[in-house]
Order: structure tokens, then C-alpha cells, then sequence
DNA sequence: TGCGCGTTAGTGAATAATAACTAACTTTGC
DNA sequence: GCAAAGTTAGTTATTATTCACTAACGCGCA
């Protein structure tokens, strides 16, 4: 999985090849299929342990004390330091396009999809009844806007070949994302 | 160009070879070197066409009397709706991953990013100058949030199958970002 | 201690499908 | 009659995947 990752950070989801992984693991194209059934089942993997991942960052939320907005910039701070550590995550997770032939693949993507998206229409929806959330934009429509405006940045950060400081970027709209969310 | 679109439509950009388009078509593969030199170059059209387009769009936006957002609301009403009518674009325009491998294709991806980033950002400075504005966020954040949030509405739509009816959505959500960007 | 035996993880060689692209020839329309 | 547009029949490269086989390891048992 971490030469998975590591090619695909360096060549993108299209340099990931059972002929280029076996090279880079360094055994022989036939030892793959000994662990995975198909190259799909990888790239599968790989999607699961992030939706692992955010899944589990979701499971903390409940127990932050503070603010809606104290829970996304916890959320997406988490966020925006694995794609910075691991950028091949930004990669595989904006690979719908070339996702959406297998059904498997694409309905996965729709399920990382949902479920972030769940997790932060609950903090607005949170938010809103405790009364530091904004009330006249509903909660679906506010959670599309903060996953919408940060996936452009991380997605404009990869495509630009990381040139910009996402972390610093980041931080500057989430403060942004925060004037526009919050009461007063 | 028109099959090409279709073809892409249909199976996403994977779809697009030269074995099925000279089907679409009704004629042979090599026809179709005898006017493209090479499939990017197809490809490259279709981008420059959208970047085209879009930029005849900001072209007419110094004419339109008004605020900030109606501006706004009359390029992303134009784009939605060539959206809906050709699918494929969002294929296309979304599929940045695959383009990462081609200098030449990120390129003009980048040109069509950059493009419409500017067009937003305009919109948003002259809103701010003439007082429409909110100026607590700065005209290039205002923008991301404007084109990161349609985008990923977009996006859904297309990845979940186009079930959910785009127009109406866009709307809303319009309406929603007028709230947060314009001034009381 | 050492012998059979199943499992795990590997190999080289081959396969079938598909990709983009080309050389050489023929047709078509002004 | 000639250039543009089309054809047939390939090439080359790459893809994921399978085949038959093997070396190494651990475990129960005589």
C-alpha cells in the first residue's frame, strides 16, 4: 500500500501499474495478485483506509467541546495535514473522473463523499440549534459550501504541482469560511 | 468535435479512443489523423472550446448594469445550463487528474482555471469598490468560495448520475451565496 | 532428530485485449 | 487531374491477468 501510494504521488493515479508497483516494491508482477484479487481491490483499499480515516476523525467530533467552527478547523487542520504528508491521498480522492467506469470504485467515492459530507452538515446543523451558526442558509447548503471551497484549494494546490502553502492558504480560509458561517 | 463530446457523455473520458470515436463517426481510424494530429490534440480542442466560451461569457459581463451578483448569477446560470445541456464538458473540465500526466493538456487546464478564477475575482473587486460587497474577505478568497462550491455541486450531480435536478439546486444554492457575499 | 506436507510468497513466460498510431493504396469532388 | 479524405491492413507498446512451477518455512508425528 505505501508503494501504492508513494507512485501514485509520484506519477498520479494513471502511473499506477501492476508492472510500475512491482518494480517499486521490488518483486515480480504475478507476487501482487498473491495479495490483492485485481488492481481494483487496491485502489479500493486505498479509498477505505481514508474513508477509515475520516471516519474516525468524524467519531471525535462529538466529543470536542466549543463552537461549530472549532470542530471543522479541527477536522479540516487533520485534513489538510495528511494531504500535505501524503499528497497521493489528493490524487485517489479526486480520481472520480477515471472512477466512474467501475461500479465498485465509483460507488465507494460516493460513499467517502456522503459520509464527509454528512459530518459536517451535523456540525452546522449543531451549530445552528446552539445558536453560533447562521440560520438563514440550511445546513446542507452551508456544508456544501466550506467541503466545496476547500476542495478547490487542495485540488488547485495539486494541480499547480504543490507550488503554494496549503496549510497557510488553508488557515486563511478557514478564518474566511468562519465570517461567513458564524453569528456575529 | 460533436461525437467526441457524445462519446465522452456516454463512457466518461475513458471512453474517448480513436477506435470508438471513428465508430461514432462512421469512418476509419487513420480519417481521423487527417485532421487531428494526435488524440490530444482532440482533446486540446474541447478544452480551448470550453475556454472559448467561457471567455465570450466574461466578455460580456462589463456590459451588464448591475451588482456584483447578478453578474454571478448570469455566468454561472449560462454555464449550468451548458452543463446540463452537454454533460460532457463536466467530463472534461473535471478530469484534471487524467490531464496531470500531459504538460500540454494541464496546461490548458490550468489556462481555463486561472481564467475563470479572474473573471470571478473582477466581479467580486468592482462589488467591493462600489460597496455591494462584503470587504472582510478579500475578492480572491470571495472567489474561491463562489467557484469551489458550484464546482463541487457539479460535480455531484455528474458522479451521482445527473438523478438530482442541477438547475434548481444551482439556484438555491445562488441564492444562498448571495446571502453571504453581498452586503446587508 | 528428521521426514512428509500444507501454506505462503515468490518466479519467468505467456496471453488476450486494447491503446495510439502509420504506410500504402483508393476514392471523391471541385 | 489533383488534392483532400477515406480505406485496408498492419505495427508497436502497454495493459491487466493467468499459467505452471519453485524455494522457504512451520508444524505434527514417528
Amino acid at each position: 500500500m505505501e508503494s501504492a501510494l508513494e507512485l501514485i504521488a509520484e506519477r498520479g493515479i494513471q502511473g499506477l501499474t501492476i508492472k510500475n508497483l512491482s518494480k517499486e516494491i521490488g518483486i515480480s508482477e504475478p507476487a501482487i495478485y498473491r495479495h490483492f484479487e485485481n488492481k481494483n481491490s487496491i485502489l479500493l483499499t486505498i479509498l477505505d483506509n481514508f474513508k477509515q480515516m475520516a471516519g474516525m476523525l468524524a467519531g471525535i467530533i462529538p466529543t470536542i467541546e466549543g463552537l461549530a467552527f472549532d470542530k471543522i478547523e479541527f477536522i479540516f487542520s487533520k485534513i489538510i495535514q495528511l494531504f500535505i504528508e501524503a499528497p497521493s491521498y489528493v490524487s485517489v480522492i479526486f480520481s472520480e473522473e477515471i472512477f466512474k467506469n467501475d461500479i465498485q470504485l465509483k460507488n465507494k467515492i460516493i460513499e467517502v463523499l456522503d459520509q464527509n459530507e454528512q459530518t459536517i452538515e451535523n456540525i452546522m446543523r449543531i451549530g445552528q440549534k446552539n445558536g453560533d451558526v447562521r440560520t438563514d442558509i440550511d445546513s446542507s447548503n452551508l456544508a456544501l459550501i466550506v467541503m466545496g471551497s476547500l476542495r478547490f484549494l487542495v485540488k488547485q494546490w495539486d494541480i499547480k504541482g504543490h507550488r503554494k502553502n496549503l496549510k497557510e492558504e488553508g488557515d486563511q480560509l478557514l478564518g474566511n469560511l468562519k465570517l461567513i458561517i458564524c453569528k456575529s
